[in-house]
RNA sequence: GGUUCCAUAGCUCAGCUGGAUAGAGCAACGCCCUUCUAAGGCGUGGGUCGAAGGUUCGAAUCCUUCUGGGACCA
């Protein structure tokens, strides 16, 4: 049940009803302040003009035909028009009855559509880093929010399998395996392995045309070199998996679709632009030429799809990629979540894409960027020596602040259960943290306010979540099956409820604009609304009544589950006891 | 040079399809534990929404210009 939906539906009606055009705007909204109701329709003033009359008569007559006998106590009209709706306690309380014993808390799926998600995609030849983080963590929460609504999404991990390094990684790997060395060894630490390739090739005589020589090889299919290339692969891989599982990331070896893939694709997929007229050849390059996006003097911007030498560059696999999304896959939409740094290059790329009819006007491609990961300084976040930050370590890091934090505690856990704890505690923190924030905008990482209990965190939230946990196991009932109607008396009981049932809204947002930092916000009013609610409204305390208790453990039931699932959504685990 | 993004409380951030007195958290200062996890709650103070114009009944939100910062393309 989305409120939000019903009432505006309702409201639409309402407006035809007293003669307003049709597809009048109709603005309702949460109410921006307690005063004003839990819902407010704002599109009395506006059509003043429309209908020339006064703003508060049109009001008058839209209270007097919107159908709300069920949903609303009361509608006001304040100010200049507005009109406040106060939903009716009677009528919550059953939707959150319904919420309650559905598995799927009431959410009903959306029109299902395809969804290719792009994200993550580190680069093999090296280890992931803190720059990965970002599109990793916010696709995987709208890749499971989207799930969540009803919709087949497909996860695809365009990793960096491909390109001139890794001839010298390949040569490097080979001279390694020929003095004996195991594979897994030689590239146990990937950074490492880097580092040395790279010194061989700037320094070594011989082995930079041995590299060069070797990726030749490798694209023209040769087995030995390719033999070597998915060793280190698949190795690379491995580790990436890794950081996966430490995450919490839904990411599977079945969703890479690296850059090698498309390999194969990339000689046709020139050939069509450059029959459809799309490209052109200019100093032995192939170039498409954008009208659209000329400078003041009206010079087109130039697009590259294949340089003089023939070679192909990151828009080829780009465009040949949407052709096996678009095309195969039949993606109703594509999600890519990369840092804004791209952001030209992927508007270019949707504009050469569509003129090609690689992608059709049903199809979307929403290129989702996110900013950098800054310091305390505001500087990029690096190392005290000022080298990248592997992922791995920052993750280990995050575990064990956790931990130091959680031992200062009184706690009746044993020592295994707080290492689970802090793991959950430290990986959620981090996560959390990022998420939280605007996608679109660099953030500031700071240690102490992520892992902080108090306020927006990860680490409240939990604890919110065993709060709860811990109202069950004193109540010692069969929460589960608990049979109660549900009563909202209490101020706090009537706003939590309604909190409660927002919970669509906030989802419904997250898929739509890809930005899960609404699903935070939304979680932490709910857990802050929830602790008002339990501080005000007494639960196993003595002299509560038995309906008011079952009836105030039904809502404590549906918060608790519905943090849950937010969580869920956004990758971070609960736990029943911290 | 061109394009684009950003600027909101001391700090970190919401709010931006135009709506009522711009919201949280942290930090500061109070108050609440013989009472369901105080890892909590309640409250106080704190703002020329970078600046100036414009559109509008109404602008943090839309438009223009400017200032400062970042990024991308060349």
């Amino acid at each position: 049940m989305n409120i939000q939906t019903l009432l505006l539906a309702k409201f639409k009606a309402a407006l035809i009803a007293i003669g307003a055009p049709e597809n009048s705007p109709a603005p309702l909204s949460r109410s921006t302040r307690a005063g004003f109701g839990h819902y407010q329709f704002n599109g009395a003033m506006a059509l003043s003009k429309v209908l020339n009359q006064k703003p508060r008569d049109i009001a008058q007559k839209l209270v007097e035909a919107v159908d709300l006998k069920d949903e609303a106590e009361k509608l006001e009209i304040a100010g200049p028009g507005f009109i406040n709706i106060y939903l009716n306690p009677l009528w919550l309380a059953q939707q959150l009855q319904v919420a309650n014993a559905d598995n799927r808390l009431g959410i009903e799926a959306e029109k299902q559509q395809t969804v290719v998600v792009d994200y993550s995609a580190p680069n093999l030849a090296k280890e992931m880093h803190v720059g990965h983080l970002r599109s990793t963590i916010i696709g995987d929460a709208v890749t499971k929010t989207l799930e969540f609504l009803g919709h087949k999404v497909i996860r695809q991990n365009h990793m960096g399998d491909w390109g001139t390094q890794f001839g010298m990684l390949i040569t490097h790997l080979n001279d390694k395996l020929a003095a004996d060395g195991v594979a897994e060894t030689a590239l146990s630490d990937l950074e490492d392995f880097y580092r040395a390739a790279k010194v061989r090739f700037d320094s070594e005589d011989g082995f930079a045309d041995r590299a060069r020589e070797n990726v030749v090889k490798l694209q023209s299919g040769d087995s030995e070199c390719l033999s070597l290339w998915k060793t280190f692969v698949s190795i690379s891989i491995a580790h990436s998996e890794q950081v996966y599982d430490k995450l919490n990331v839904s990411l599977k070896r079945s969703d890479i679709m690296g850059e090698s893939a498309y390999n194969k694709d990339l000689a046709a997929t020139v050939a069509e632009l450059k029959s459809s007229g799309i490209v052109v050849e200019s100093q032995g390059a192939q170039v498409a030429f954008l009208q659209e996006m000329a400078d003041k003097e009206g010079n087109p911007a130039a697009y590259i799809v294949q340089k003089s030498g023939g070679g192909y560059l990151y828009a080829t696999t780009d465009l040949a990629a949407i052709r096996y999304r678009n095309g195969v896959l039949g993606a109703d939409r594509t999600l890519i979540f990369t840092d804004v740094r791209q952001s030209l290059h992927f508007k270019q790329t949707e504009l050469v894409a569509r003129k090609a009819g690689f992608i059709n006007d049903n199809q979307s491609y929403e290129h989702c960027p996110f900013g950098m990961m800054l310091g305390s300084d505001g500087k990029p976040f690096k190392t005290r020596t000022g080298g990248t930050v592997k992922l791995a370590e920052l993750l280990d890091e995050a575990i064990e602040r956790a931990e130091e934090l959680i031992n200062k505690r009184e706690s009746d856990l044993t020592a295994e259960e707080r290492k689970v704890v802090a793991d959950k505690v430290g990986i959620g923190a981090v996560k959390y943290a990022d998420l939280s924030k605007n996608r679109t905008t660099d953030y500031i990482f700071n240690w102490d306010s992520m892992l902080s209990f108090e306020g927006n965190t990860a680490p409240y939230l939990q604890y919110a979540y065993a709060r709860i946990q811990s109202i069950f196991r004193k109540a010692d009932l069969d929460i589960e099956n608990l049979q109660q109607d549900i009563q909202l008396d209490a101020a706090q009981e009537q706003l939590l409820a309604v909190k409660l049932m927002q919970y669509i809204e906030a989802i419904e947002q997250v898929a739509s604009e890809a930005t899960p930092h609404v699903l935070c916000s939304y979680i932490y009013e709910l857990a802050s609304l929830f602790m008002s609610f339990y501080e005000a409204c007494p639960i196993l305390k003595e002299g509560i009544d038995e309906k008011t208790r079952n009836s105030r453990l039904m809502l404590a039931l549906l918060t608790a589950k519905t943090l849950q699932s937010g969580l869920d959504l956004l990758g971070i685990e609960t736990m029943k006891k911290m």
